[in-house]
DNA sequence: TGCTCATTGTGATTCAAATCATATCCAACA
DNA sequence: TGTTGGATATGATTTGAATCACAATGAGCA
């Protein structure tokens, strides 16, 4: 287990069609691998886009420091129910069919951080229909682009039925 | 907090759009909407299919267990380390594209235990897709049909790459 | 028994995202 | 300075899943 104390690490796990999918992407303060602690045969692999620092946690301590320290093993609880939260929330994003939907919701939930290409990987669309679907937005007036590669959304419209 | 004793429980949500998305599946000893021990606003719609009993926990005593109780709050990491994994799995399966290779990991995992019409929204596609490909896949050989609605994996026929 | 209704199943068509191709911009770097 | 490579961007084409339409099956039930 591992917790990251500065940039950012990604887990990722590749198809068999060869295709890179991010797990989870934990920043500065964020544990990465809590699974570990109770399977020994999970793999994922992880990559740092930035340089970043990250302390490596002994399983064996982390779960005795479980037992001794409740407000400890209740810290966990509370980042494994973000967690699942998270998941739940990228789940429902994901099920959105319409490609412009998907990165208006994608972006309403600022996940639009990086390049738009690391953007189209994790709406789980091709990075062509996340530019196309952007600039049509911008033409629209619903997004705007204050600066290249940087896009944010006008206002939340409420739901147009 | 909920606590599934017999039965299933479903987690639903629906999008903008309409369509309803199964978050979570809990079976007999799962515990459900274990985020909601920490965040007030977080609305699910829970749907028991078949007849159940679920025993709601207060949130406050689960709070004041996880305290005293360490092997309690144990349990409880270990849930959600549980449910955190099975989301990671359901993402990597959600992207791969092909409709025909999603089906057959949604196969590998034990995902078809309902109706079919079941399945094919777990798998986030439509149910016709779905009853072409199986029966694709049981022309080809891969998939055998004991008996009307039930699929299973001849064998798990390694990475044809 | 006949009726209703959900599930199963298949065919035809549409449509939108993937893919392929190509070009520009820009930052890092030698 | 020129060069490389990645991100940005857009056009043309293809593909495959969604959608629409329609049957057949089978279980529950009056």
């Amino acid at each position: 287990m591992f917790f990251i104390e500065q940039g950012e690490v990604r887990l990722v796990r590749h198809t068999e069609a060869g295709q890179l999918v991010t797990m989870f992407r934990a920043g500065p303060g964020d544990t990465l691998a809590e699974p570990s602690l109770f399977s020994d045969h999970y793999h994922c692999d992880a990559i740092a886009d930035r340089d970043s620092t990250v302390r490596v946690l002994d399983k064996a301590i982390v779960l005795g420091a479980m037992t001794e320290d409740t407000a400890f093993a209740i810290g966990l609880v509370q980042r494994l129910s973000a967690q699942v939260q998270s998941y739940r929330r990228k789940q429902e994003l994901l099920a959105i069919r319409s490609a412009q939907d998907r990165v208006l919701a994608g972006l309403a939930d600022g996940w639009m951080t990086g390049t738009v290409v690391a953007f189209a990987s994790d709406l789980g669309l091709s990075h062509e229909v996340v530019f196309r679907v952007l600039s049509d937005l911008v033409r629209d007036g619903q997004v705007e682009r204050p600066a290249r590669g940087v896009y944010c959304l006008k206002r939340t419209d409420q739901a147009a039925s």
